[in-house]
RNA sequence: GGUGGGUUAGCCAAUCGGUUAGGCAGCGGCCUGCAAAGCCGUAUAGACGAGUUCGACUCUCGUACCCACCUCCA
């Protein structure tokens, strides 16, 4: 891998690249919650893009439609990246809330130690599904002042009241005053004041929602929400007095009384915090769209803080058309599914369709996306092996991809709104057309025999360069005749090569290009086989897959497995020349047994497991 | 009742006012001793009704059905 050339553009001047990168950045488009359209995206600050996401409320285990919120995020912040924006991600975790008091209650807890170890499992779950840790992951405990702060600023502003005892002292709760300020609804466009009576009418017509399973539809009935001291029936609560069951650890002193605080003031006061002046987008599940996102725009606007510019809201995963719930069964939980998939195959499945459509889940979408991987990596494999000595590009230089380089078709279908169903077709379309280059180059393997791996090497990074010239001179010229004007200089240069060898190295070089396009297409949608996440046992980290040896003596038992595998692919090759098919596919299917796949090639034969 | 989204071939899922999406599963072929992988080709579409148009799956209107939010929720 040390060995890797560069990426092709890299001869590009740094001018240049970032202006055709530029071009790339100004092509995103995306859908905006709360104008109902998709539009052209340009950020607050010239180059930096800040995006708060509303995390996880820690009370249980999570199941995959977390994860897939996780994951459509997690997507718009690579595509971000890749675009070449500086991006800060912010994902809040929220550590306290009435469900989380009352199950730990109930379960004999701490709150906050049950907060923390849900806490743990969701940063789990995401680690092992490949979504990129936050650039910061605040908590809503530990922003209480800043809360206090902006309830404070709302009150001052005369956008919030604090309800008082009848000896003139605060009780701890404080409400915003839904009335005072006229842009209330326009994120979701929720009907004013009469409308509204009838809409709590028929809420209250329909009762309390409780399922087969009880426990999960929960909805306790918090007094604050139904205070008779509201001024108007919108109003919502900004900080909660205590209520006689909360322990004390729960309880914070302010100025209006001891409470706790509402669930909407925590992201304002936390997205203020870190992304003040460059708040491009909020992100969150669909239905955080109201209350929740409606509630905490009017805090934010009211208090006279700027609120997001964009509002993206990822929707559901189904089960036989139905919105998931735990109620569905535990089937659904993360480990349970992850037991029986491989992470990436999760991550394929959750990340497959645009992260505004409905996803489906059953066993046909992990068939599918098990067939998707096999049929990415074999490309993967496959290249790597027709590149001989060249090997693999690093996860380096894949990440080092900027947006200009990739193909169009997935560009086009990334600034989209974040089409990623284009975008996988377009990775399918240059693996089809990988598998083609490495079926050519299978048969000019001849060619290479007069040449050294080493002087192979070489020969490619002198030819990539010059191919990188010819890119930048006639960038509007089709690729083919790029190619072909490369060709023509590179020979020139060697007289010594004949020209077969130099057309068999040309379609070496546009292999590796395919093979790192497609691995860089594929890390932006955090789903590069030889990344991080899915390569824990070999790329040296001691937990994967609980072995505990160390990495040289892993090396050397895999090299030893490699050799004795060779003697039996020799063995069945003999076998096979001689016409003893019986005896060849004897020891094929004695391997197979023990789950190792023979493939043969022209160029010989191949294991590997699974 | 209010608000929003949807209905594409066996299944999942895109683009587009006229030209192959893509994947999975079929079928035919190439390659192969066979298999696998790969490549090539191929059938089955656009809920229903009307309108605009030379031409609509794509635009407009209507109808039906499905889903979500309005209450804790990714």
């Amino acid at each position: 891998m040390g060995n890797a050339t560069k990426p092709q553009n890299s001869n590009l001047p740094e001018s240049a690249q970032s202006k055709a990168l530029a071009e790339a950045a100004n092509g995103l488009k995306l859908y905006n919650t709360a104008t109902h359209e998709v539009s052209a995206f340009t950020p607050i600050v010239p180059g930096k893009v800040g995006i708060y996401v509303c995390g996880a409320t820690v009370q249980s285990s999570p199941h995959i439609g977390h994860i897939r919120a996780a994951v459509a995020f997690d997507i718009v912040r690579r595509w971000l990246q890749k675009l070449g924006y500086d991006v800060t991600f912010i994902r809040n975790v929220t550590d306290i809330d009435d469900k989380i008091l009352d199950k730990a209650a109930a379960a004999g807890q701490q709150w906050w130690a049950r907060a923390y170890y849900y806490e743990r499992e969701f940063t789990h779950a995401y680690e092992t599904l490949g979504v990129l840790a936050p650039t910061y992951e605040p908590r809503a405990t530990g922003h209480i002042g800043d809360m206090v702060d902006l309830i404070q600023r709302l009150i001052d502003r005369g956008h919030a009241y604090v309800i008082t005892d009848t000896e003139g002292k605060p009780t701890g709760n404080v409400f915003f005053d839904v009335v005072s300020w006229p842009h209330y609804g326009e994120l979701t466009h929720q009907k004013q004041s009469a409308e509204v009576d009838s809409a709590a009418a028929v809420a209250d017509e329909m009762g309390p929602s409780v399922d087969q399973s009880g426990d999960d539809k929960y909805n306790p009935v918090d007094p604050a929400d139904y205070d008779p001291n509201k001024h108007d029936p919108r109003d919502f609560a900004l900080w909660k007095a205590s209520k006689e069951s909360d322990p004390e650890t729960a309880r914070w002193k302010t100025p209006f009384g001891t409470g706790r605080p509402g669930w909407h003031i925590e992201c304002s006061a936390m997205s203020h915090r870190y992304l003040d002046g460059m708040f491009d987008i909020h992100g969150g599940g669909l239905d955080l769209r109201f209350p929740h996102h409606e509630n905490e725009m009017a805090q934010t606007r009211a208090a006279g803080y700027e609120s997001a510019n964009v509002w993206m809201h990822s929707a559901w995963v189904t089960a036989k058309g139905e919105k998931m719930s735990k109620s569905l069964g535990n089937g659904l939980s993360v480990p349970s599914v992850l037991a029986q998939n491989s992470p990436w195959v999760v991550r394929y499945a959750l990340g497959g369709v645009q992260y505004r459509s409905m996803l489906e889940w059953s066993d046909q979408t992990l068939a599918e996306a098990k067939s998707a991987y096999e049929r990415i990596s074999n490309f993967i494999d496959r290249a790597g092996k027709a590149l001989g000595a060249v090997g693999q590009p690093s996860h380096e230089e894949v990440e080092a991809v900027t947006a200009d380089q990739l193909p169009s078709d997935f560009v086009d279908a990334m600034n989209d709104d974040i089409n990623v169903s284009g975008a996988t077709a377009a990775i399918f379309t240059a693996i089809r057309h990988g598998n083609t280059l490495i079926s050519e180059l299978e048969a000019k393997q001849a060619a290479f025999s007069s040449v050294s791996e080493v002087d192979l090497n070489q020969l490619m990074n002198e030819f990539e360069t010059i191919l990188g010239e010819a890119n930048k001179r006639y960038s509007d010229m089709p690729q083919e005749a790029i190619q072909e004007d490369a060709k023509a200089r590179f020979a020139l240069t060697q007289g010594s090569l004949s020209a077969d060898t130099i057309d068999a190295l040309t379609s070496r070089v546009a292999l590796r290009e395919t093979l790192l396009s497609v691995r860089a297409m594929l890390d932006t949608l955090g789903l590069d086989p030889l990344a991080e996440p899915w390569n824990k046992a070999t790329s040296g980290s001691s937990e994967g897959q609980g072995k505990l040896l160390t990495n040289g003596a892993a090396e050397a038992e895999h090299k030893l497995l490699d050799e004795m595998m060779q003697y039996q692919l020799t063995a069945r090759n003999v076998a096979r020349k001689s016409k003893d098919f019986e005896k060849a596919d004897k020891i094929r299917n004695t391997l197979a047994s023990m789950g190792v796949t023979i493939t043969d090639l022209p160029t010989g034969s191949t294991w590997k497991l699974g």
